[in-house]
RNA sequence: GGCGUCGUAGCCAAGUGGCUAAGGCAACGGAUUGCAAAUCCGUCACGCGUGGGUUCAACUCCCACCGACGCCUCCA
């Protein structure tokens, strides 16, 4: 079954076959280092980075590249503004982003390469595009000459008198076209610049790609990606010139994922309707005007910082909800989301914590995992029924993975996995009679490795969870106070003093904590 | 205005030219429990924006309409 992906190139799904056979060379436009990451960042290197998991899990060599643009007009004016020099303040950003992707579990990028170390590489690009006719010099900058390029369009399917009908023309009117682009910019006097045969200058938007591309991959590439906001212009004319250069197809398969929109709290329609009367209305019309004025989360000011919203929701329940829709599509962002699925994470780390208390090996530092699709674990075994639910759903988190990368069937199939394992821990009764039953807890392991493997793929469940949870909390004090607190209410509870079994209980409710009887002993865990 | 995407239950969200339309959250019933929590079992779209068309057969293909959204503004 071959993996097949939706190239915004042809706009369909096709089968994924790499330029040389068991490598794949990955390209991801990465951010313009001058303020510090949002949200909408991280969107796509969580793609890329379970895409890189799963086609290495499925036996390819993966190089994977995302560049860091540390020059551009956005930098200097940014940091004009702060009184800081462009370097200071791209270092600054790049650390930030550097953070946010290690936070997010994003581990798979091999290179980062700087726009300003590959200046040469551009220059090499432009000289070759200008020989070639594809490029011209104007006034110390240089222009790519879209009219010479017979398929300039095709990524985005606009054509040159669709792309001019979108141009301003009041700035350059001495470009030959409207549409031509500036791969050289000629510097002004104090801004940063770089010695270049046409005159001292700095890159143009789209060049730096197409160098740092070229240089680390190669002429061709397997998967260029990026957000959907950028196939026009960006990619448009990075592709443009990468091809025009080399005269060979840059990227086989280019993947867009949908942008992120910020839903300012919950829906508040419907059910205000069935009311019906004068308030509600007014309430439903500020709800809607709230909703009208959604904004998309980039570039916006309203845009929160991605460490902002690590102190409200942990890093892994912004991956997992990022990876339970498609790539594709657009996703609403907003707290009640998050706040959801991390509901239905928690019952993965009971799950986890459950294991682990029944079992010796430790679910995230021990247990093994098979790192490869071909090595993964033939699943025979008794009982039959329950190795054949988990071979069933193994498939299928494969199958929905093959198909263009659809994370959200995946995350599906571990949720029924889920449903699988704590199933055969009940039906065995593992956490009571059943607990020295070594045959089942050794069909539970393979069950949890199976899941581990899984899991994996998707970059989850890799680490314990931060926040306070289970009988994990960090700190002996607390838990001897529990052990203390659970020992008293066990000995009310068996003198049949429910009252007083109750109110410890119910005081702890309080504090947000939540205790479990269980067949061996009373848990805890704290509730964020 | 031009180009493009989408509209699946209370909410979020997969998917398919034809057996019973994934999964999550919420809700409800049952098992379990002293009562809870957790877990398990069960229920929860005769229906996939609206109206046509193609087809033996469409939610899935085509057309129109309505609605939402994106890009065309150096935003991932």
């Amino acid at each position: 079954m071959p993996i097949r992906v939706y190239n915004t190139l042809t706009r369909q799904k096709e089968e994924f076959h790499t330029v040389e056979p068991g490598q794949v060379k990955m390209y991801l436009c990465g951010p313009t280092v001058y303020k510090p990451a949002h949200i909408g960042h991280m969107v796509g290197p969580v793609i890329f980075d379970t895409i890189k998991r799963y086609l290495a899990y499925c036996g390819y060599r993966v190089t994977w590249v995302v560049n860091i643009t540390d020059i551009d007009d956005k930098l200097i004016h940014k940091a004009n503004e702060l009184g800081t020099t462009v370097e200071a303040l791209a270092r600054r950003m790049t650390d930030d982003y550097f953070d946010n992707l290690r936070l997010m579990g994003v581990d798979g990028i091999d290179h980062f390469p700087y726009a300003t170390q590959h200046v040469r590489e551009m220059h090499e690009i432009i000289q070759s595009l200008i020989d070639q006719g594809f490029a011209y010099p104007l006034n110390g900058d240089v222009y790519f000459n879209c009219t010479h390029d017979a398929d300039y369009g095709k990524l985005s399917r606009r054509s040159l008198d669709e792309v001019m009908a979108g141009t301003r023309v009041e700035a350059n009117d001495r470009k030959r076209h409207p549409a031509d682009f500036a791969l050289w910019k000629s510097s002004k006097p104090g801004e940063p610049a770089w010695p270049s045969p046409w005159g001292p200058g700095r890159p143009g938007w789209h060049i730096e790609c197409s160098a740092m591309a070229r240089k680390l991959l190669g002429d061709e590439i397997d998967i260029h990606g990026g957000g959907l906001d950028l196939m026009f212009p960006h990619h448009e004319n990075e592709l443009a010139q990468s091809e025009s250069c080399t005269g060979k197809p840059f990227a086989r398969y280019w993947l867009h994922n949908g942008l992120l929109r910020k839903s300012s709290g919950g829906k508040i329609g419907g059910e205000h309707d069935r009311h019906g009367d004068v308030a509600a209305s007014e309430a439903d019309l500020m709800a809607q005007k709230a909703e009208q004025e959604e904004q998309k989360l980039a570039g916006s000011k309203g845009a929160e910082s991605v460490k902002g919203l690590f102190v409200q929701f942990p890093p892994e329940t912004v991956r997992f909800f990022l990876l339970a829709t498609h790539y594709r599509s657009p996703v609403d962002f907003g707290e009640d989301r998050l706040a959801e699925c991390e509901k239905s994470i928690d019952g993965f780390y009971r799950l986890i914590e459950t294991f682990s208390r029944l079992t010796k090996p430790d679910f995230f530092f021990v247990l093994p995992a098979s790192q490869t699709r071909e090595a993964s674990h033939d699943l025979a075994g008794e009982p039959a029924a329950y190795f054949a639910e988990l071979a069933a759903l193994r498939a299928r988190f494969l199958e929905s993975m093959d198909d263009d990368f659809n994370t959200g069937g995946a995350v599906a199939a571990l949720f029924d996995m889920r449903k699988t394992l704590n199933g055969f821990i009940a039906d065995q009764k593992l956490e009571g009679e059943g607990r020295s039953n070594t045959n089942a807890l050794t069909a539970l392991t393979r069950g949890m490795t199976l899941f581990k493997e899984l899991a994996n793929i998707l970059g989850v469940f890799r680490q314990p969870v931060t926040k306070p949870s289970g009988g994990g909390g960090n700190e002996a004090f607390t838990n001897d106070l529990m052990q203390f607190l659970i020992t008293l209410r066990a000995d009310s509870r068996k003198a049949k003093q429910f009252e007083i079994a109750d109110k410890i209980r119910k005081s702890l409710t309080d504090l947000k904590v939540t205790l479990e009887d269980r067949p061996d002993g009373t848990g805890w865990r704290r509730d964020a």
